[in-house]
DNA sequence: CGTATTCTTCCTACTAGTTGGTAGTTTCCA
DNA sequence: TGGAAACTACCAACTAGTAGGAAGAATACG
């Protein structure tokens, strides 16, 4: 047996490669011969890590939700109030994206192509928007309380219109070819909730 | 030859059928036997049309494009006040998403794999985008200029906070399989526009 | 201790089906 | 009669996935 939980083993490695090819061209944009190359091993051994594609993906997903979920959780215990905590989280997509070290959201690209993914995949994507969602309600809804959001809306709707924003501008940024298409759209997003002497 | 510029010509059936194809799953999430199928001709026949995959979608982008060019400038033939133009653009695409009948942007979802896109379909895609944000920035130009829109920001970055918003808006929808979120996010999008008494 | 045995991981070699694309032919209509 | 549009019949490359074996490490046992 390896060490235990090796921060590295093999099949971390097929899911970290598998996870920069789907950013870039999704679910039908790869295949096993592309992480053979990268991973620098055989085909057939990606099999026995993941049996089949499905599996792989499914596991990928179900990962990312769950460093999401860690990520969050850590996230809610440094930055106290609300404002901060969304500005550090629309930060840390700027600075992904301008570094080019993660410059799109895999669930993102998996969800435009939702309709043709196979059952058990979308399941998990679609898990996946649903956390971000009720996670951002729950940060609108206590900023509101505690004064530190401005709302126009209800907390759900205010969550929603702030991740429509992140993955459009996300998108944008994409299209363009211009990782600070981003920031400049999230700016005044973010300073649409704070509360200000001019309001 | 047949009827001059007939409606329903073979290469205008291939095309619409590649378009909604593209529209679930992406560049590669067709293929030609898929058209053939929708279509009803042979795999050979569509390369006379078309003789490759990247002349097919190539031309389908641009005629997006050009379609996209020409319902804007009715509209804004029809629409005087920019945000009656605004409200259009998200109830059509409000519409279309509802009743399914293209429930999502062909170049929202070419966009999002750009990076692994061939060259020519790239350029084409990135074409739309420039295309629909110059647009819409002079709407929001004009219509802060009219009085009949408030702008917090510039017009290029209230231009391209929206267009974040309607596309962002269009994925949430596709990733929660519920259309009608669309419409719940654009319409404080829109009001936030909108002069009011209240402000 | 030594040594069998099992388990994990990787390998070579293969398969059936699909991919985009080509060559050459027929059909049909202006 | 000539061109457009369809066809049959291919092809090489690639797809996910399988079968079966080799190497090595961990474990069980005498």
């Amino acid at each position: 047996m390896r060490f235990m939980s090796n921060l590295s083993s093999t099949s971390d490695e097929i899911l970290a490669s598998a996870r920069n090819l789907i950013m870039s061209g999704g679910y039908n944009g790869f295949s096993y011969a592309d992480i053979s190359e990268v991973v620098g091993i055989r085909k057939a051994s990606i099999h026995h890590h993941f049996p089949s594609k499905v599996d792989l993906v499914r596991e990928l997903v179900k990962r990312y939700r769950e460093d999401g979920e860690t990520n969050v959780a850590t996230l809610e215990q440094n930055v106290p109030d609300a404002l901060g905590i969304l500005s550090v989280y629309a930060n840390h997509w700027a600075k992904c994206i301008e570094d080019a070290s993660r410059p799109y959201c895999v669930c993102a690209l998996l969800a435009s192509e939702l309709p043709s993914l196979p059952a058990e995949v979308a399941t998990e994507v679609t898990a996946f928007f649903r956390f971000i969602s009720s996670w951002l309600t729950s940060v609108m809804d206590r900023g509101s309380q505690q004064g530190t959001l401005i709302l126009a809306n209800a907390p759900e709707i205010e969550a929603e219109a702030f991740l429509a924003t992140v993955y459009g501008a996300m998108l944008s940024a994409r299209a363009y070819g211009k990782p600070e298409v981003f920031a400049v759209i999230l700016q005044p997003a973010l300073s649409r909730l704070t509360p200000s002497i001019s309001h």
